[in-house]
DNA sequence: CGAGACTTAGTCGTGCACAACTTAATCGGA
DNA sequence: TCCGATTAAGTTGTGCACGACTAAGTCTCG
């Protein structure tokens, strides 16, 4: 343990309830399962739900450009398209100026369930109950956490 | 939207990048990410670490003890108990005095392990690389907004 | 041009995560 | 006491996540 941990507190224990990683976990999987309910409804999945967010915002992506955006590999993301192609909310076409690559994009049922997920976000918020600064403190800190365990 | 929520700037958009949960998410896996490389040395996955810092805490827990510490059902955890008895970890006894439960102790190889993974959490909280004071802030955070989500 | 390097999706195997259910043991009150 | 309710662990089925690998298309440079 370096000086500098020792002395800020840094957590270098093996206790569970001191770890960030655990709250973490825990934290990650208490929302979606908020959110299981809600999107059971919509007849989404969570990750489902992350891709719908994506297609919603721009449609026509490829399948890199979604795991690019949601930091998932092609190996999860294949079925999962597959599932949502049969649900019959996205179409999966080979683009014809490059064959190595496959565009995703809503069809008339998918574009059509953004209405009804306009109600969840603030659901989920409201059930989060952290005030306006503890939310964007939040964000910001993960981000942070994000970048930082990403990019080196 | 309430007035509250709008005025507040809490997210009630579609779009992923305003969303918490999604950072949240991400976060969640780099982290996992972080440890593969670290915990592939200890010949454990993640979930098994934790199940492993909860028996290094107080041996001889149940199943129902690790499930509430670690907030999984017994469908997760009796797999992966029966893989980390496979590798030589853990054994599983039915309690004598309750058989309906059954006590998860360390071995001794288990136990060894624990010097092997002192190392761990500090490798971890420098990869981080957050202040104490932004980490200790993520901690307070996450576990308020887990408490918020688990408790109503 | 043509061969090797690279890129893009996708498959496969392993291990969670969780809902729904089953089995077996224990408890508790009439 | 005994029988219905409860509790504990485990099974099964579905859907991620990801590493390792494959197949097919594109690029690049000699």
């Amino acid at each position: 343990m370096t000086t500098a941990a020792r002395t800020s507190g840094l957590s270098s224990s093996l206790l569970l309830q001191d770890q960030l990683c655990f709250a973490l976990y825990a934290a990650s999987r208490a929302v979606i399962a908020r959110y299981r309910p809600l999107l059971d409804v919509l007849g989404l999945t969570y990750p489902q739900y992350l891709v719908m967010l994506v297609l919603w915002e721009r449609d026509q992506v490829s399948v890199r450009e979604l795991g690019t955006a949601l930091q998932l590999e092609s190996s999860t993301l294949s079925p999962l398209l597959k599932r949502l192609e049969a649900n019959g909310l996205i179409r999966r076409e080979r683009r014809v100026d490059d064959e190595r690559s496959v565009a995703i994009h809503l069809t008339e049922e998918g574009t059509a369930l953004r209405d009804k997920a306009n109600t969840v976000p603030l659901a989920i918020a409201e059930a989060m109950g952290l005030t306006p600064e503890q939310h964007t403190a939040a964000k910001d800190l993960l981000r942070l956490l994000t970048a930082n365990l990403t990019t080196s």
